[in-house]
DNA sequence: GGTCCATATTGACAATGATCAATATCTGCG
DNA sequence: CGCAGATATTGATCATTGTCAATATGGACC
């Protein structure tokens, strides 16, 4: 049994090359569709769909069906939570 | 050969339960003794020093000897590196 | 229905990492 | 020096994770 404190959820999940420069990539333009995260990085497509289920899961990015596509963005709560973790490490809080 | 990012392993070294409530120990209370790091986590010693020597290489604690013990607080740097992730990611900098 | 395209899932493998027991190193003290 | 206490290192084991090839799923369009 492995009852995961959330924050150490959120933080693995970022702690990974592949995603975090999927999460940089969604905070330059929000909107991603999946196909186009391939270019960044040299993996295949279902080691971007693992990625993009491992930020999922964590709460990180939301996914929304259009039409063929799916387009990912970043959750409305992560800027939230990732504040409160800074803000219990080190004293940080969210400005804008 | 594994260029990592500096983000990535400051990441990382905060993505571990063990580790993360070491960190959270040294907000609290600036200088603990290495010997004390025992109380929130039931590792061993020999874990407890793996742990803290990860988060000296990933540059979030420093540590000093004082006399027979070995007292870590955390690094000068870290407020500032956390912060610029978050600024990089969700607009956040730093207050305080 | 059938085909095509985009995404997800499964299964397997290699690499990484967390953990402990045993041992080594270093410091202070007698 | 020699001992005791604190911390670090080594070596081994086990669990986790990143990755890919193959396959499945699901929507769009004819």
């Amino acid at each position: 049994m492995k009852r995961t404190d959330p924050d150490v959820a959120l933080l693995a999940a970022l702690a990974d090359p592949v995603r975090l420069s999927f999460v940089r990539q969604l905070v330059d333009n929000a909107g991603v569709c999946a196909c186009d995260f391939s270019e960044c990085c040299t993996v295949s497509q279902p080691t971007i769909s693992h990625h993009l289920k491992v930020l999922r899961d964590a709460g990180v990015v939301v996914s929304e069906r259009q039409g063929t596509n799916i387009v990912y963005s970043l959750s409305p709560d992560f800027s939230r939570r990732w504040s409160a973790i800074g803000a219990s490490l080190a004293g940080l809080v969210q400005v804008a």
